[in-house]
DNA sequence: AATCTATATCGTAATATTGCAATAATATAT
DNA sequence: ATATATTATTGCAATATTACGATATAGATT
């Protein structure tokens, strides 16, 4: 206990848990509109844009990338980290999609 | 340490990494789907359509009604759940406004 | 080569989450 | 009133997350 059960989920159900995890953070959430913020995505100042010490923020990078959040490639001494679109374009399209499943119901639910 | 730090975020920061948390399980997810594949929205069958125990899809209930994603009302011995359509409202103008900001950006971009 | 700069990893403490059995609470039915 | 059905709460164990100091790694600079 205390491990989410992800077996009896669908690929889908599991997918969006993992991004929707990946975004559970306010310091994620922010680092993800830093890098929409700037015009470079040479980003080596993120720490200093958070209040977390730097292997906090180095962390939460961390799980932005596994997540496929973000992207980051080195660039000589520094690395460049990018929002990844098609993650952003998956949870647009799953909302959307909820939305529009609740309009339908919408007139038989409470 | 371990308690997420809230206190330096914004407003909206904080709002959409607690709306993210509670679809940050796969069992939520399913869960916020179920209610939108049921005409009526009396939904005491909740926990036999997931594998997990009562008391654990309880919990999960509360958790997403804490967070504002569903709504429940007692329905004499049952209770009502529905999902909340401000929540997905939420959620979908964020993505769609990263996603426009994305577009923006792309040019100057790796 | 020694040093500086930027980022990652390790180790660890505090706290949160997940899951369930047992039990409680509440409403309906008998 | 007693039993039944439905949902919530409590208590607890296992695991995960958060945060940071110390340290390691890797490339750039001198």
């Amino acid at each position: 206990m205390g491990a989410t059960n992800t077996t009896h989920f669908t690929e889908n159900q599991n997918s969006i848990a993992t991004i929707a995890k990946a975004l559970a953070h306010p310091a994620r959430v922010a680092i993800v509109e830093y890098l929409l913020t700037v015009h470079t995505c040479i980003c080596g100042d993120i720490v200093n844009v958070l209040p977390l010490a730097q292997p906090t923020v180095s962390q939460h990078l961390k799980e932005l990338k596994n997540a496929g959040i973000i992207k980051g490639t080195i660039e000589g001494n520094a690395i460049c980290y990018c929002v990844n679109e098609q993650a952003i374009v998956q949870l647009q399209q799953y909302f959307a999609t909820i939305f529009t499943k609740l309009n339908l119901l919408k007139t038989n639910c409470c």
